[in-house]
DNA sequence: TCGCGAATTGACAGCGCTGTCATTTGTGTC
DNA sequence: GACACAAATGACAGCGCTGTCAATTCGCGA
């Protein structure tokens, strides 16, 4: 039979609100005690049961994690979050759940509040791109559900989750492009709203003008983050009477898009063009050659995001905007001018 | 202030244990007493508390996902099986929980029966690879969890879930091979203990078989899944003094490395070689050329997977092992052979 | 119309925990 | 050593629902 908190109570002599108590950490418990009620609940392997605390307590211990599944920019990028994001529920014994998304559908909101109403999550996890959607911010704001985000938009005070410099990034990815003697620079750009858009083509053009380079409009072209949009992209760019000798692509996907179309055009990377991509997905490693691309921590965000996230529920903090590291991972498809 | 099961029993003029009944579908509940109780808890915006109803009737409501992210097949493919699996749990105001699990790892088990003990799922979907993992399935009948399989390599009785015929796919795609007049193809095995991989092996034998050509070993050769893989195993098949003039590999992944791999050797596709892959993921359409493939229905396989699940769970039915029907998806990287 | 079994409905306790508030124990002060 | 006050602990009700079983109503044949 399954064992109570009643029954860790008689174990460790002591009333089971005594026991409810070390069990959420409260303060007013002497060490002593704590030390025994602990003891007995590890010999006893205590398992609280989650629907009775939450029935109780008027909290689910339940963070929900949200996502557009419909144009989200890669699924492999939002598994890595999850699992991330999932790591640290479990570590503060709770529990996740997943919630597909589509922004663009009429009922968001609708099945939003179906989701607080139904479940009562504790907190909810924002993942691009559905990090800076209004009416969805406004929602959860008067349902009173905290909310981290992973790469927001904006910065406002109260955003609380983890970013991470992509525009700086950007920046040092051309850079190291400028640095290999790259003055034709092109960059394919993602989604027109996304932010990670907006930020890695800022670094783009940040890059440029600091190296003294006017931008050239016919360099800068659209795509939508995905692979066939990067080997449109790169036809466009190709058929230019004046190539380019050198791609920045706004994410890993579109990259290998170019790398495809270049083969096409039979045009070698990197001999003839070098080309680099954002993210670094697994994907980019597997290309041949391995692509050159800017590391995006995304299971550590989605685990620092949560964290942040977990901070507020539990102990009211502020909670903040954590900020994490990039890294050039400089590999094979980017090389000296030819 | 919340509506709860009480204020629906008064609106309605009936005793709450009514509308218990009316909530669960229960017998013995008048047309007319149901459809009296089913309008009021439409007009009330009615939402039962999870948590009370599992507190007081000894179920959860939880279905849990789990999956290997350590070696998983691809995470796509995964993605989408957890889509559907969402989908039919929605539809059945169940919530889902995913539960990444490493099959090499030896804390498996543990942390398998800390599922158990922490949430209390009332069912579990299987994903490949650990569909078949012995201990795995013997742990969940002693601790009487019912579980779905989506794909289980073995089709004992009282296995239930999901499964299409791979082998009667990969049959037919070398026999679309065949047909284009190939006789020398190859074959990029996955992982060696999947029953994906030891699936679509039997079925390139038994279309060669029955063509009557006697298999080159050095033509199978084996991979992993993963893109890198498929290159490695394409670069020794294009290092053999007589090339084969078609490759199958056994999912989209490789198909895509042994692409890559031709375009090195200045192989091309599908002039020179023709090549398919098994899976139909996003890459496969954007790949160029485009790849011929057989679609699997990962979405709806998840969604059947749980469907099947929540029968059992809830009807106390036996359950089946439903069959997808799968599609040839012949695009443009196959052709007459040279 | 009456009686009887089946169908329908309701009363009530309790699932396992926590919030509230009362009670007990400890600590420092003069 | 007595007192004031804070820290530690416990008693008890109740979170929102369902299981059990008793009570009521209904349908139908005699």
């Amino acid at each position: 039979m399954r064992v109570r908190l009643e029954d860790v109570a008689r174990a460790a002599s002591v009333s089971p609100k005594t026991v409810s108590r070390v069990l959420n950490d409260e303060a007013n418990v002497s060490d002593d005690t704590r030390q025994r009620v602990l003891a007995a609940m590890q010999a006893m392997d205590y398992r609280p049961h989650p629907s009775a605390r939450s029935l109780a307590g008027h909290r689910s211990f339940l963070v929900a994690m949200l996502y557009d599944n419909n144009d989200n920019p890669a699924s492999t990028y939002l598994a890595e979050i999850q699992d991330g994001v999932l790591e640290a529920c479990d570590e503060h014994r709770y529990s996740m759940m997943v919630r597909p998304l589509r922004m663009r559908s009429g009922d968001f909101i609708r099945r939003l509040d179906a989701l607080i109403a139904d479940h009562h999550p504790d907190g909810v996890v924002l993942t691009p791109p559905i990090t800076d959607y209004a009416p969805l911010l406004k929602r959860l704001r008067e349902a009173g559900v905290p909310h981290a985000s992973v790469s927001p938009a904006h910065r406002g005070k109260g955003i609380i989750g983890v970013r991470m410099d992509e525009q700086q990034a950007a920046r040092a990815i051309v850079e190291h492009l400028l640095a290999l003697g790259h003055r034709r620079i092109a960059h394919v750009v993602g989604i027109a709203d996304h932010g990670a858009s907006r930020w890695r083509l800022a670094g783009y053009r940040e890059a440029l003008a600091a190296a003294g380079i006017a931008e050239d409009p016919v360099l800068v072209v659209q795509g939508a983050f995905t692979f066939g949009s990067g080997v449109e992209a790169a036809r466009k760019l190709f058929a230019l009477k004046k190539r380019p000798t050198a791609v920045f692509a706004a994410n890993d996907d579109m990259a290998a898009g170019v790398m495809w179309a270049a083969g096409e055009y039979g045009i070698k990377v990197p001999h003839d063009l070098s080309v680099c991509g954002f993210d670094d997905i697994p994907l980019a490693r597997q290309l041949w050659p391995a692509l050159t691309t800017v590391r995006q921590p995304a299971r550590e965000m989605g685990k620092l995001a949560a964290l942040q996230l977990l901070e507020v529920v539990r102990d009211r903090s502020p909670g903040r905007l954590a900020q994490v590291g990039f890294s050039l991972e400089v590999r094979d498809s980017t090389a000296r001018v030819p």
